[in-house]
DNA sequence: GCTCATGTTCCCCT
DNA sequence: CAGGGGAACATGAG
């Protein structure tokens, strides 16, 4: 699921049930999750109180009140958990006072580092553009004039902006009516303010369900029928930056 | 058995 | 160098 809106719900998660919370364990169901860290070297987490959590793109970084953070990234298949039943891809789990707190992972396509100290958090998501609620529409077009390959692609690219991921792409580039493999160079000015006003709109209105919600006239839902929820054709399905990509051949040219 | 899946990285071409 | 294509990672679901 992760992208930006779902991140978001897992950072809501977050500071809802552990910000401010001493950690009183660490459990390592599956080390397969750790990337940058043995399982014994979590235990510096043991006995430090978590802060507020902070999103950057998809990465969600947790803070503690000593050097420590822990930082996120829920690849396609991660998610935060509080209590609950237990689950069989529970791979970490966090035990606070009041409960536990578990990264669930089927895939462990990415997983959970361990920053030492600030400096080393920084390294981990410097390579990440400006978060893509951050963008405002002056910064879109700078960001937009340096690229020329596809514009689904670059919008894909967490190095230009952080935290758009395929459904959320699709829908803007459908909300605004572009082909999804225009080359940025082709694109007008008021095709480039359009896409702006959709990105943001579909974050926005995507944040409140701390995920890219299915609704009916949105392109989301209908990613399995296959048909175009305005004009009703069959909807075109292509390969961009190795992804599968809906747009309806009709409206999106 | 086969294909596909809301992500990222690496390697090889053009 | 920029960008495209494909494979790999790991685990399911249909």
């Amino acid at each position: 699921m992760p992208e930006l809106p779902d991140v978001e719900g897992f950072k809501r998660v977050f500071e809802r049930h552990a910000a401010g919370k001493r950690i009183r364990g660490v459990t390592v169901h599956d080390v397969g999750v750790l990337r940058n860290a043995a399982p014994e070297q979590l235990d510096v987490l043991v006995e430090r109180r978590f802060g507020q959590p902070r999103r950057h793109g998809k990465w969600l970084v947790c803070p503690t009140d000593a050097a420590p953070a822990l930082l996120f990234h829920f690849g396609m298949t991660g998610s935060l958990e509080w209590r609950g039943e237990e689950h069989p891809h529970d791979r970490l789990v966090l035990a606070l006072d009041d409960g536990e707190l578990r990264y669930r992972d089927m895939r462990k396509l990415r997983g959970v580092w361990l920053a030492l100290h600030e400096a080393e958090t920084e390294e981990l998501i410097e390579h990440l553009g400006p978060d893509a609620l951050d963008v405002s529409r002056k910064q879109f077009h700078e960001l937009l004039a340096r690229r020329r390959g596809a514009v689904k692609a670059a919008l894909m690219d967490q190095e230009l902006i952080a935290g758009l991921g395929n459904l959320l792409v699709d829908e803007a580039l459908f909300q605004a009516r572009i082909d999804p493999r225009r080359a940025i160079p082709s694109l007008s000015d008021e095709e480039r303010d359009e896409l702006y006003r959709k990105v943001r709109r579909v974050l926005r209105e995507s944040l409140p369900y701390g995920l890219v919600p299915g609704k009916r006239t949105w392109l989301t839902g209908a990613r399995t029928e296959g048909i175009c929820p305005r004009c009703g054709i069959e909807l075109a399905r292509v390969r961009i930056g190795g992804r599968t990509t809906l747009f309806c051949p009709r409206e999106q040219a």
